[in-house]
DNA sequence: TACTAACCGAGACGGTACGTCACGTCTTGAA
DNA sequence: TTCAAGACGTGACGTACCGTCTCGGTTAGTA
């Protein structure tokens, strides 16, 4: 069914349709072939719909990011026992993701994107993890372990954490279970 | 002045222009906007030179950066006095790098290539830090710092300095002064 | 000056400027050197828009042909005198066409397109007399000469004409005075 | 196998390999899509060997030609009864091999030919019918018909029949009973 | 109640680059 | 010197998308 006209107002119903469009087509085909001819298609929506809206196909995909189409199950670090216990349950859920070669296609995707979209790259943590989560699991575990004291930066051992699993999906190596002790180990200095 | 004509072998020059033309239209437009023509054109070079032995863009890039052509700069981290005093003086190296909106550009390009190349992305530590320097810096520190014990793992440490690096790269915040405090003392566990 | 847009209809401008710079080129390189991209470039085209509305490069030529732009120069056969008479003069006309290398080259590049193209093979017999012309002289020359009976097949006549015209442009050999006279003879049974 | 290797002498197995190769190659893809890579290739032939022996493609189906190699089907004008019925019973053989693809095929690729090769041109009408045999049949049946008379100038008169199968065989038009009856009427002068 | 103006789907347009094919030239090493 | 092999620079192929531009057809807000 035609998406109705709305006259000289956006159709809310052509935004929508775009970025469900370009979710799907983000999980099916991935960011490099990802076309504004293939996302108008698809959503059934004229070019220049897209191209009124959006400067930019990475702008697209941003706000498509920002909608949380994109990656709908957004990992929160638990708090329950131990940080050690804690961050290992995240991890070991972040590396089921990664598993699924869809998903582990769309944070990649996402990384492409964010090397040309300032947008897409500010929430690239949150990609991993929603920042806030991680963040405060690290504060609320201060002193809780050698490597968590009072003096230590917390938001940069955040990045080193998150940087350390970009590198790992960019570089293709597994997060596997001796990557999962190795961080975790780094991150609190406990064996 | 044409290549010469090797016969039914491979033409070591004209392998040689090809990747030499990467590496300029590399620094000089971006990985973005680097095509195989470009290439061509710029080497001297039939397009179909480039397909017969390359399989993709990508895998230009990616031996361009092997040969060492595209980051000449290698940083070595130096091993002078304390661990702490190294990473700083590293680490400033690195920033003085990246305010050269070129090299800067040049690395951004590199992350790119990377979600696409799995050679490029085993190389894309190498791009920060040489690998096995920033390693063997962190061994010799072992003991020094609280944070650097006998069980730390530290190639896993190492992921996190060149991830959380790479982290500010993509999100176009500055590696200043403060990052750079921060990351030290996150490493060593000293203020 | 660039041709004006027309928003999503046919641009007849960007049609005629197709078909001109086909005519000029097939005059200025014959079919065997002219390429699609040699149009384009000179019509001040995109090549896609060729591809849109011609099938091929032959189709191009067909259509330049039933548009009557590539050979203008329609030789009518006369209805004067005798039929003798008339069928000289129409063959010493056609043979004065054939001395200009460029118009030659212009048949033969026809002749070339039509073993490809069955319009403008159907085409073929007006390149070098307008069908209705010379059968209609034919046809009103009947009882006129030996050959030219009631019970004369006239349009097989007409084919054998143009076909021994034919024959005589793709051997290379000149439709000279006698070539003429003895085409003259066979048809009209008279010396 | 592979060619035996004859040092500096031309090699006669490689000449024929190569006019085979290029006759199986009209017959199969015709003379538009025959291109000397693909005749080396079935040849088992180094491209050189065919450039140093021929000057052109145009150059080796034209030596195909000569040889026989293109159409061994020779139709001699039978010289049995009437001029009429010869005529007739040639025509009609004619007629079956057009309506094989095939053959018809390569008739249409000689044509192309032809107007890129002189040679090939000139054995224009052998490949319709064997010259001379066209021409002896209709000197002999001189005085036999209305239109055969001594002051007839058959070898014009052997061109316009030849011609008019060419046309209709380039027009795309069957050469069907009406059509070969019309041809002899047009010829003998009798219907 | 008509008119105006912005939005919409559609899609043609001039471009750029893609990856492939064949051209004709060349060099190699073996016969 | 010829040959098979095949790399090379060149140029055209036909395709995919780019971003821009009408075109009619809606429809909300103004006159």
């Amino acid at each position: 069914m035609p998406l109705p006209r709305n006259g000289p107002v956006r159709s809310e119903a052509a935004r929508q349709a775009v970025l469900r469009a370009t979710s799907e087509l983000v999980n099916e085909v991935g960011y490099d072939h990802l076309t504004i001819e293939g996302i108008a298609v698809r959503a059934g929506v004229a070019k220049q719909t897209i191209y009124r809206w959006w400067s930019s196909r990475s702008a697209v995909v941003a706000e498509a990011l920002v909608e949380g189409l994109l990656l709908s199950d957004h990992l929160v670090v638990p708090h329950t026992g131990s940080i050690t216990a804690d961050l290992h349950s995240w991890l070991q859920g972040l590396a089921g993701l990664l598993e699924d070669p869809q998903r582990a296609g769309v944070m990649t995707s996402i990384i492409t994107a964010a090397t040309q979209n300032a947008e897409i790259a500010s929430h690239l943590r949150e990609v991993l993890a929603p920042t806030e989560s991680l963040i405060e699991r690290l504060t609320a575990a201060v002193g809780e372990a050698p490597n968590l004291r009072l003096d230590t930066p917390i938001d940069t051992l955040a990045d080193m954490i998150v940087g350390a699993v970009l590198v790992r999906v960019m570089s293709r190596h597994p997060l596997d279970q001796s990557a999962i002790d190795d961080l975790v180990a780094a991150v609190t200095g406990t064996k």
